[in-house]
RNA sequence: GGCCCCAUCGUCUAGCGGCCCAGGACACCGCCCUCUCAAGGCGGAGACACGGGUUCGAGUCCCGUUGGGGCUACCA
């Protein structure tokens, strides 16, 4: 009801309805994902339609795991799609390896209206004619040698059993001028496209021409992809035109590059975003980092979650030059969100992981959540992954760690170390289990410190040592209230006979 | 090679003619806080690619150069 009386209709009049198409070739990689995430981020900003489409016209490079793969990872992202391969809608399949016959059909019509000719020409007789014409120096570009064939040549190469592909015939004057929502009007000198091929000579469509075909089928009201798609747009618009459909607005937006300004893949390290995930990362914080690598909310605020980036979205504010992502940023974003979500919500990211670890069941049941949540409070501000948050949450599930070499060197070997931590132990054994607290526990080592005239270091690094192993980590008495009264004196008993039994 | 796009600190970016001897964030360095490590606070170093114009005035507009990226397939 609430959204009801905000709500601005006139916006629906915009009509908006974007589309991802992915080719399912391999994972959703970060460049992928991010243009996902701004056409969803438009789409959800303007109440339209977001679609995703899978472009699997290649038959020869579809990997079925890639589909899913993808569509998990755009819904670990919180991107959630309309119409689609899986949810069906209005003007599916959404799939273009369902939609031949509409691709053929109109291929037909370009071809029975002439705007369209069948080449016979092979791969390999056209390579020669670039190759060729390169030599003389002149512009690679296909000949027309197939233009004006007559009919009898035709069927006499059919009937030798070759295939035809399906050019257009591209008009070889004026320019064609592409008006993008982020560029601005880019032109291009009509010369420099070449006769467009539309269907291979398998029958199959090409990408330029399935594309536009859904585009209108579909009724798509933004065309937003990556840059690397520009160059195509001419080509694209020719057949829009020829075709008789209405053009869509366009929005190429900027490629995501590798650390060495290279386009991304796989040897780049982590760019997928099931890599994201499996090292850790939250949903939340790759969304906002997506979202700031090539879009600025203008302002100096960073941290935002999906809802304000939604609503402050726009291609005004999208940059024009490509982006070389930085994970270390990432990084330190996830350590944000890790502080800043609420609690549940991280130890509901985190289960997984330590399921994983085997610190955690199947089936846990009340007591096991509350100390899990007990443990990711006292460690989460520290940690940059969910992947350091499991190792740093080690020692509160197991007590069969090893001794820090140099911790061991630095605070067990002193002379009255088993005195020192006995007398913690006593102090520990003294606060009574229902009072067993932060504060409760704090107060009653500092009366030790007090009575023995020692700095605090002195008692709190070997007692760390002993409950932890470890010389870093969260504070001392919040180690040691998680931990609880019986297995912080069974730790340092623990720590007191390897000393003697190692050390003496 | 041809065509197209782009160009502010190492990285992501703010800047849409005077508010900029250029602001923020990550990373880096120093200090503070402190039981360790983080976090946090404070401070530092660090950029308008270059050359011409236009203008009283240019990071902001125009041209060129250089550099980077993309497209140039019967891949998508």
């Amino acid at each position: 009801m609430k959204e009801f009386l905000f709500t601005d209709w006139s916006d629906d009049m915009d009509n908006v309805r974007v589309r991802f198409a992915p080719s399912p070739t391999g994972s959703l990689h970060i460049g992928g994902a991010r243009t996902a995430l701004f056409n969803w981020l438009f789409a959800r900003n303007r109440r339209g339609v977001f679609i995703l489409r899978l472009e699997d016209t290649d038959t020869g490079r579809n990997l079925e795991e890639a589909v899913t793969q993808i569509e998990s990872n755009l819904r670990w992202l919180g991107l959630d799609w309309d119409e689609g391969p899986d949810v069906g809608g209005p003007l599916g399949p959404y799939c273009q390896s369902e939609r031949s016959e509409l691709y053929q059909r109109e291929a037909q019509r370009l071809l029975e209206n002439g705007h369209a000719y069948r080449c016979y020409c092979t791969p390999e007789e056209l390579a020669q004619q670039r190759e060729e014409a390169r030599k003389r120096g002149e512009v690679p570009r296909y000949d027309r040698r197939c233009c004006e064939l007559d009919e009898e040549v035709c069927r006499a190469k059919e009937a030798a059993g070759i295939r035809p592909a399906l050019r257009i015939k591209v008009p070889r004057t004026g320019t064609t001028v592409v008006s993008d929502l982020i560029r601005g009007k880019v032109s291009f000198d009509n010369t420099t496209l070449d006769d467009i091929v539309i269907q291979k000579s398998n029958g199959g469509p090409t990408y330029n021409f399935a594309c536009v075909v859904d585009d209108h089928a579909m009724q798509i009201s933004h065309v937003i992809r990556a840059e690397e798609h520009l160059s195509n747009t001419p080509k694209q618009i020719v057949i829009f035109k020829l075709l008789g459909y209405d053009l869509p607005a366009f929005a190429h937006v900027p490629m995501i590059l590798a650390p060495d300004r290279s386009k991304l893949s796989k040897r780049h390290g982590a760019t997928a975003v099931e890599e994201f995930r499996t090292e850790g990362f939250l949903p939340e914080a790759v969304v906002n980092y997506l979202a700031l690598l090539g879009w600025s909310p203008g302002d100096e605020q960073e941290q935002m979650m999906v809802e304000e980036i939604k609503s402050r979205f726009n291609f005004e504010a999208v940059s024009k030059h490509a982006a070389i992502y930085d994970v270390k940023k990432l990084t330190w974003l996830n350590a944000q969100y890790l502080n800043a979500l609420p609690l549940s919500r991280v130890v509901e990211a985190a289960f997984p992981f330590m399921q994983e670890a085997g610190y955690i069941g199947d089936t846990p049941d009340s007591g096991e959540l509350e100390y899990l949540t007990r443990v990711v409070e006292t460690v989460r501000s520290r940690v940059h992954t969910l992947v350091e948050l499991c190792d740093a949450s080690r020692y509160f599930y197991r007590s069969d760690f090893e001794y820090d070499e140099k911790g061991v060197r630095k605070h067990f070997t002193k002379q009255d170390v088993t005195r020192l931590l006995a007398k913690g132990r006593e102090a520990l054994a003294g606060v009574p289990a229902d009072q067993f607290t932060v504060a409760e526990t704090e107060k009653a080592y500092r009366k030790v410190i007090e009575g023995l005239k020692i700095s605090g270091g002195a008692l709190f690094h070997p007692t760390r040592l002993a409950l932890s192993g470890r010389t870093v980590g969260p504070g001392l008495f919040d180690i040691v209230a998680t931990l609880g009264r019986n297995e912080c004196l069974s730790r340092i008993d623990q720590a007191i006979d390897w000393i003697h039994s190692q050390l003496a």
